[in-house]
DNA sequence: ATCTTACCTTAGACTTAATCTAACAACCGT
DNA sequence: ACGGTTGTTAGATTAAGTCTAAGGTAAGAT
């Protein structure tokens, strides 16, 4: 995707959501949409102050917690109690290696999960959320 | 489950998974044996040092590990960042609101997942954890 | 353009779950 | 009983995340 895209896009994804444009969160969103992986919110705060606009941890977290809210990203939890991020693209699951902590995206035909549920007492599902665990490729070849 | 059956039952588990049988050990283990919910190691620390035997924070965690290494108990996080833990029934999900975190289990036919997952790549699946989100019907109603 | 104000950001203190450390205690085979 | 291994302890420590109070800024209104 070329800058000037990129730009764009995350400007409209912010104004849509209603989220005033500002530099921090333009930097944290776009980190994201930009990164590979599944950033912690320190490795967030870290990279966007590697250069402007510096953004404070607080506003690290405010601004995570706004985007989570209005659906611009994911957040998600692995047991180590740390959260991590991902700029929402297609539903997709996660595979955590017990072993190394390797983490790595579930295409979401590799599992297949019905796209809506409806659970008995009248609960509304908003969102599933699938982790695999077990032993990646390497680990399993070393044990 | 009568009272002499769970403490047989508790010591037998412990036994077969060659962990030593200590007070802390029996104590943890056979409250979570009877407790019903999703308790965090804090509620298990301060509900097992109501009476005897006294277990230190540290060893509330250590056997928490050690349980759950040995699949005694299921351990799972929820977002809020708070382990929460439960002994080995049968496989199911889970459900939590995100209006009131209220967490319930979800019976496995409610939402069907494949007993046995094959992933590309080679790794091995071992454990499946699926968490829906919502809205609870009480929260949905106030709404 | 400037004003206004509601919203956003900030530094740093604070909270809290969980881990670490180093010393002590219990268990088990010999 | 002895010695090595394993388990437990209190308290210090770490680290993720939240809170507070004060100042700053985006964006619509004038």
């Amino acid at each position: 995707m070329a800058d000037r895209e990129t730009r764009n896009t995350v400007e409209t994804w912010l104004r849509e959501a209603e989220l005033r444009l500002t530099p921090q969160r333009f930097a944290v969103l776009e980190y994201l949409a930009r990164a590979q992986g599944h950033p912690t919110a320190d490795q967030i705060a870290a990279e966007i102050n590697r250069r402007f606009p510096r953004a404070s941890r607080a506003t690290v977290y405010n601004t995570l917690a706004a985007l989570r809210e209005a659906g611009l990203v994911r957040e998600f939890v692995l047991g180590d109690g740390v959260a991590r991020y991902e700029s929402n693209t297609e539903a997709h699951h996660h595979f955590v290696c017990r072993a190394c902590g390797r983490l790595e995206d579930v295409p979401p035909e590799a599992f297949k999960a019905p796209a809506r549920v409806e659970l008995a007492g009248g609960h509304e599902v908003e969102t599933v959320e699938i982790v695999l665990r077990g032993l990646c490729a390497a680990c399993k070849k070393k044990a």
